[in-house]
DNA sequence: ATGGACATGTAAAAAGTTACATGATTGA
DNA sequence: TCAATCATGTAACTTTTTACATGTCCAT
């Protein structure tokens, strides 16, 4: 249900096609939610049947503008209001830390830099992206921004983090 | 196959039944992958199916103890050594930011507000957490540690970073 | 005329969640 | 004796991933 909740989200802003959507996932929401096309589509559907929103008929090449309802706004709110996230943590690469011990000396601390390396890549990454954006004041560009803030800082410490957890393992035997 | 080679590593310090798995999983490894328990003794049967582990006769109240065999180390270097973490983020919580502007004024800071106090609350939780652990030198306890230290790092970035939050967003009318 | 972006899906498999089912042993 | 903990699962459902399928329109 939260994909179907993002959807809503991006059109309580502006009408908008699944591929528009697409788009603006992918620049946005990606960051911290990952959803395939097909997944993005199928909720569309979904969305329609449940008069979320209402679709306007097909225009050239199929495509179809998707407007948010009455309803669909009420949902967004209960959403966003009565309901509490979910907290399920999934961190692949943190989780094979806890087995680095497994390696042979050296490995660890060659996972471990080339995860500040990736950290350090990534910063620069959301970097060039708050410099490439031109914000506006829309309610979505200023949390939008906030949201950005967080990957900047979180990405920061997770950086200096990897640093740190380098030093603390043991170097290669030459 | 992440569950599978998580319980894997586990099983490479010392044998170990499912249960003792489970208590373990969430002591260490559940701060960054979440498992049900139905997952796990799934995931053991699977791992004895294809050779990974093999288990004891059943003893008491049909307590299996399990094994990792060679087949099971070699793959679990593997795994380690030759394969990539997946980097799929999914964090409704910060996903919800996005839609903040939705909310009538107040609603914003006060779910921001709410961010930070379940941050610091974590980020106690995890001091207490690493208080009360009896740390050895052996390889699941350093690199946990190390983890450890990732979730203290982090928890604190994220509990300044929501407050900062805050601070931006329009406080109640009255 | 044609390559690239536009545009929307389906089908099958894998992974994860939720709810339930079942019973044994131990310590107060 | 009885509550807590030990101990292992099954079944149904939902969600996510992966791979493929299909065709259109526009700019050069």
């Amino acid at each position: 249900m939260v994909l179907r909740h993002a959807l809503l989200g991006l059109l309580a802003q502006r009408p908008a096609s699944g591929y528009d959507l697409r788009k603006q996932f992918e620049r946005s929401l990606s960051f911290v939610w990952q959803a395939t096309p097909s997944q993005l589509y199928a909720e569309l559907n979904g969305l329609a049947d449940a008069g979320l929103i209402s679709a306007d008929p097909p225009g050239p090449r199929g495509r179809k503008l998707y407007r948010i309802t009455q309803d669909g706004r009420e949902e967004l709110t209960r959403w966003l209001s009565e309901t509490s996230p979910a907290r399920g943590v999934r961190d692949e690469a943190l989780l094979r830390v806890f087995f680095l011990w497994v390696l042979p000396d050296g490995a660890a601390q060659e996972y471990l830099r080339g995860e500040a390396a990736r950290a350090s890549a990534y910063l620069e990454t959301l970097r060039e992206l708050e410099a490439s954006i031109e914000w506006d004041d829309s309610g979505f560009d200023r949390y939008g921004r906030i949201v950005l803030e967080h990957g900047l800082r979180l990405a920061a410490a997770h950086a200096e983090w990897a640093e740190w957890a380098a030093a603390q393992t043991p170097a290669e035997q030459i």
